[in-house]
DNA sequence: ACAGTTTACTTAATCGTTTACTTTAACGTA
DNA sequence: TACGTTAAAGTAAACGATTAAGTAAACTGT
């Protein structure tokens, strides 16, 4: 590999002018300048960012804490589309996104925040994750600059989808619709699947409608499997409801096969709603009733927040910043007034 | 940050002295590494993986480049899959993982390769990317070890699905339902949409099954909207199909809807498959007949392949590795026999 | 007892940059 | 002419590790 040490031997300079001349110092007269970037480029030099880091202590480099279940998040569509657009806005300032080591087999491991001290992040974005984790919590008390996404820590930034606001407007409408026998098969009890809860009852109570406590069905997420046996429970009893509303559109998936396994249809018999808006929601027959998720700007968000964290680090605000979702309509809630 | 040099201060020894220590090299004496090894885990050392790396020119870290349409990749299923697969098999040999930079907005802009050697990788990996544009190429053609995902180099290794069978005993399965009149809606032109068109056409031959040439499309991959209007096509045709491919499952979903628009019905009218095997494509009503690719085992090969050409360049010879799918029969099409 | 080996260290160079500080020469001004 | 200023360089230390080479002391065998 070609060095500056190269390019200064070449150019009759020392290493030092060099450094000057490629990053634009005024200390170096406009010749030699010029002599030095067109050298450069002869010879194909090209920087070397390990040196530079451990010189400035600037990675340029972001670490991303994305687990789900074991996995790395990437095949969770949700926030695969946000750390699509997260590390779109981060690129374009010149960072780049690398993952923080999850794995738990290799021996030593470093835990989380070892992890980002090794490869000297400047900054890590999290999210997709037990925020309950020791680990995590231990990252989150550093010195390094973080945003969360979908999860507030009390001393930090972060982006959350307005899961409040979507959920009132996804009911609003169902009961707009006529629905009163509402279920909700909801998540794992999480800060998000709890704002959502609230609002489902919010909406329920403001239209004094009162439903059976066993309408609310804890603890799955994204699992189509667990869905539909909550989703059996719900359509064999004799108070069977006209709605049922699920935490994600995967799950709201297996809740139409199920529905449709005890030979009933959607939305004919039973109403049926998801969250986040996955491109495949529109697609499905009948399009799925759901709240969009908007990943892109949460994506955004973050990244600029984060950028703004290390970059202006004594003038940004901690600040949490709520990114609205959009009801998209679909076809499986019938109406029923 | 603590470093080798304080722990090095505060046990009276050299730095050299910690760095044997700590790396368990043997010609340190007993006592000595365990006070190093105490006072580091005390201190709170991690080490730096910057000064290491740029030391020892091995930065432990693995570049990927997965670009889709101007994204990442990531939004793909199919790729964020594989990636998952291949990033949970390089962190267990202690390996990270990072984007190559992929942003056209930013100036001066580091080419593929340039990124490359300006973070330092041991290896890259590529796919799900336009294998002729003249970035990868100058990549592909450095000293860079790396490995292809669905694509080959004449020079390089790579893990390849195997379309060919894959295609052929999805075909197979077809023309033993009884189908003859079988269209296909295949992807943009690339080695894999060739090796499965030419196993398409072998399966028609031996079958002495004529088609005409028209009931294959080109050009639609990934997007449920082309591949609607490719299917309008087929159906308003006088000699319509009886069986459609697709491409993909997200294209066969689009499918699925073009069907039900003509108000015909899946399996009963129109038999359809896609190609892929996403977890969604068996929970859907009716369950996709695709073949699945196992994207685990294509990620895992391609890293454990990286990582040997990374350690023993020497030995490693270059090889394409093939990895067979498995035929997910589902109900979406029909035996008309 | 003495040369040779082994053990447990230290020294110092090095990786490729950046940057505070110093030097040199040219220039402007009184 | 002499002195201060400025422009355009160079010098050298530093970032945090690794490692070849050197050294001193302890140990080995004959």
């Amino acid at each position: 590999m070609v060095s500056m040490k190269d390019i200064a031997t070449k150019c009759n300079v020392s290493v030092a002018t060099v450094s000057k001349a490629l990053n634009d110092r005024n200390d170096v007269g406009e010749e030699t300048r010029e002599l030095i970037k067109r050298t450069a480029k002869e010879m194909g030099y090209s920087p070397n960012s390990l040196a530079r880091a451990l010189r400035t202590n600037r990675s340029y480099n972001i670490g991303v804490l994305f687990v789900d279940e074991g996995r790395s998040g990437l095949t969770h569509d949700y926030f695969a589309n946000v750390l699509d657009s997260f590390k779109a806005t981060i690129e374009d300032h010149g960072y780049d996104l690398t993952f923080i080591n999850c794995s738990k087999k290799r021996e030593p491991r470093l835990s989380y925040l070892e992890h980002s001290r090794y490869r000297g992040y400047d900054g890590v974005v999290i999210a997709c994750i037990d925020f309950t984790d020791p680990e995590v919590i231990e990252l989150a008390n550093s010195d390094i600059p973080l945003v969360t996404i979908d999860y507030m820590f009390n001393n930090h930034s972060g982006v959350v989808s307005n899961n409040y606001a979507g959920m009132t407007e996804l009911m609003k409408y169902i009961v707009s619709k006529g629905h009163r026998k509402i279920a909700y098969v909801c998540g794992e009890d999480t800060a998000v699947t709890r704002n959502r809860l609230a609002a489902f009852y919010k909406v329920l109570e403001e239209n004094h409608i009162e439903i059976p406590d066993d309408y609310v069905m804890h603890g799955a997420y994204r699992s189509i499997n667990r869905t539909e046996k909550f989703t059996d429970a719900l359509l064999d009893r004799p108070d069977r409801p006209t709605c049922i509303l699920y935490s994600d559109d995967y799950s709201a998936m297996g809740g139409i096969n199920s529905v449709r396994r005890h030979g009933l249809s959607v939305p004919e018999d039973i109403s049926i709603a998801g969250y986040d808006g996955i491109t495949l929601a529109a697609k499905l027959q009948p399009s799925l009733t759901t709240i969009r998720q908007d990943t892109q700007a949460i994506g955004e968000h973050a990244a600029i927040k984060l950028l703004n964290l290390i970059e202006h680090p004594r003038t940004e605000a901690l600040e949490q910043i709520v990114v609205d979702g959009t009801l998209v309509p679909g076809k499986s809630v019938a109406d029923i007034n």
